[in-house]
DNA sequence: GAAACGATTTGCT
DNA sequence: GCAAATCGTTTCT
């Protein structure tokens, strides 16, 4: 893919990135995922990016080229996989919050076995944290290059983009959590893997029994 | 050094 | 609907 088309401000950036996918290969197995939610982080100037306090250990490939992975533990306990974008230095990057898996299916679905419970295909990959554990991204995998198609890591721009719909950014404390100033959440309208965690709207019920 | 907190998930009520 | 789990990173004293 050239590297230039990630170069365009991330919140316009980011719903291109919709029905695109993300395929990892490891001594387990390959598995793809095409990204149904995603999440933009513009960098210095926004309140709700990790780069917004400047660069840290942690977040140092925010700040390189685009075309990388940025990983982070969250919590202790879970990794967030994000694509690098914009130029050097600008630390933009778009967070993978969701997708659904299109190949690879048994393999997503005993990694997280081995990590928590999975009831149904789609949710492998719901939520980001989800996502990471179904493609098997790790801490290791952070500054990885994605932009090789035979690489271990490798982003396939979609085709024919899904349309999408947008709204405030989930678990963003503060202003950067303002969806006035950054309605930067983008998913694929209608879509059941998009990640169930909504704020403002309704959760699905859980069954009775 | 110490302390607070976080771009989440899960299970129990 | 709510709270626990769990620990690295960052900030403050």
């Amino acid at each position: 893919m050239d590297p230039s088309w990630l170069e365009r401000p991330v919140p316009r950036l980011a719903p291109a990135l919709l029905g695109g996918t993300v395929t990892v290969r490891s001594g387990e197995g390959t598995v793809t995922v095409r990204l149904t939610e995603v999440e933009a982080y513009d960098g210095a100037e926004d309140p709700g990016s990790h780069a917004f306090r400047g660069r840290t250990a942690r977040n140092a490939s925010m700040f390189g080229a685009a075309g990388h992975l940025y990983v982070y533990r969250h919590l202790g306990l879970h990794h967030c996989v994000n694509l690098v974008t914009g130029r050097p230095g600008e630390a933009a990057a778009v967070l993978l919050r969701a997708g659904e898996v299109v190949a690879g299916r048994a393999l997503a679905r005993e990694r997280r076995r081995r990590t928590g419970v999975c009831r149904t295909d789609v949710d492998l990959a719901r939520g980001p944290a989800r996502l990471a554990v179904a493609l098997g991204l790790d801490l290791e995998d952070d500054g990885a290059a994605v932009l090789d198609p035979a690489g271990r890591v490798s982003l396939l721009r979609a085709q024919d983009p899904p349309s999408s719909v947008q709204g405030p950014r989930v678990g963003v404390s503060g202003p950067g959590g303002d969806a006035r100033l950054y309605p930067w959440r983008f998913w694929v309208d209608a879509e059941p893997s998009v990640s169930a965690y909504r704020p403002g709207a309704p959760r699905r019920p859980r069954t009775a029994h």
